[in-house]
DNA sequence: CGATCTTGTTTCAAATAATGAAACTTGATC
DNA sequence: GATCAAGTTTCATTATTTGAAACAAGATCG
């Protein structure tokens, strides 16, 4: 079914070549790409070739090593400007870090993961990109589950397709049908949990953010269990889905102008 | 000169279409892009329906509009992580900001131009991509000026052409000549300024970050003509000199497990 | 209500670009 | 200086891209 990621001639291919070299989390060598490359020698080398010339990704002639381009860092400034919610949720998110205190996510679906767009914590104030951009699964935290819940059939199976289901600790859904039976309930009550499905010690309440009755992102509250026990996340309901339709509202109004 | 952002054949075609819906700060209708594209309709057409399959564009059926797509900002994660000097550089410029309480900003080259990596300021803490992945013009600004004064000749030819030499105040370069100049005496003094140049009213001191005697970023401190004087700038000489060996220290010890 | 325009989508033969096996170059290692 | 590993180039074959033109689907108008 995963019929996106590689039936669009070569741009696809080499896009794909881009995300081997996004995978290693550092700067690699022309061959170490090339081993967990489907594409033989003199194809591949030419990619990277031309990503570079592109800007999509760097060479280093000195290490003879490829890294991530700074053009995608300018491009996805375009990106989270025009098409993600962080833009208009700006102030509510300021109110509703300013009520509760907690580490508050604003995130989105893409490719059946969670990609967070905006984030508040008292933590470090100022994270940028390491932490706007990340990804992580949608079957076991709170804004995945919140938003898999309101998918239409169709989309829903596509995306349980996509979730490894890989056991991060001894809550998380092993499979998806316990996953589906739980989406279901969290249709109906509105409300999604993590019960430190994801990571010890950490739980979470989050709501879908919809937009014609489809979701176009999710909110969380987060905190840990050393500080709050699963009744103590209900009573952030208020503020939360305050938050969310004020957030629903904005997304709603912002017409583009006709020109 | 500009060999670059054409000769890539349908990868180079297709990214420059993305950026045609970059350009555009909000979501396009196909016939906008068409009008500003050199492609025959059936060619754009194509480009953006395999941008959309990639992730790299979004398509909007209900107001038939296209925008940057998120997977951008997965893949700027990525950049911004494994070859930015961001991550590397902030326990340096939290420490600067205690130390001289103005806003300051880490900048890379790309393409002629000024990329922001990271920030820090008072007045919002938390700006994330509305701040990192933004651009600037290299001719006027302080980091711009740094970085253009230690590139080799070739590498600052090519840049020189890319300037666009707008006269955003009275005080801003006109040509290339005249900014030649300055470079040669920001060189000599380790420092560059921004009087003005870009906007009225805002100034600053800035430094070139180097590695093998290649500018490979710039920092700066900014501050207003109504909180201080030209000359207040050099009272922060030594910390930003300090934060700037620091990153470029770090930067070298950066090596890359050679697994 | 049908005619006309505007916008978006598909077709298909010709033109162009991508492909990859193999040869070659470079530089390191013994 | 021989051997090996890593990276780069070549070139005939194959597959993809190209774009004019035809087509479809709505809008707008008389």
């Amino acid at each position: 079914m995963n019929i996106a990621r590689d039936n669009d001639g070569t741009v696809g291919k080499a896009l794909s070549a881009l995300e081997l070299v996004a995978a290693f989390e550092r700067p690699v060598r022309f061959s170490e790409v090339l081993e967990h490359s489907p594409y033989p020698k003199a194809t591949l080398y030419r990619f990277l070739q031309t990503l570079t010339n592109q800007g999509l990704l760097q060479y280093d002639p000195d290490q003879g090593v490829y890294s991530m381009g700074m053009r995608l860092v300018r491009l996805a400034h375009a990106a989270w400007r025009q098409s993600s919610l962080a833009p208009i949720s700006r102030d509510v998110l300021d109110i509703l870090y300013a009520q509760v205190g907690q580490t508050i996510h604003l995130a989105q679906m893409d490719a059946g993961q969670v990609l967070y767009v905006e984030k508040r914590t008292a933590i470090r104030p100022v994270e940028m990109f390491s932490q706007a951009g990340k990804v992580g699964p949608a079957y076991c935290t709170g804004v995945g589950k919140a938003m898999l819940a309101y998918l239409d059939d169709v989309t829903l199976e596509a995306a349980l397709q996509k979730q490894a289901f890989y056991q991060h600790t001894q809550f998380t859904h092993a499979d998806a049908e316990s996953l589906k039976t739980e989406l279901s309930q969290i249709q109906a009550e509105g409300f999604s949990y993590d019960r430190e499905e994801h990571e010890t010690g950490i739980i979470c309440i989050a709501k879908a953010i919809l937009l014609k009755g489809r979701p176009i992102g999710a909110l969380s509250i987060t905190t840990t269990t050393a500080r709050h026990s699963f009744d103590d996340l209900n009573e952030w309901k208020q503020p939360l889905t305050q938050a969310v339709e004020q957030i629903a509202r904005a997304a709603k109004d912002w017409q583009f102008p006709t020109l």
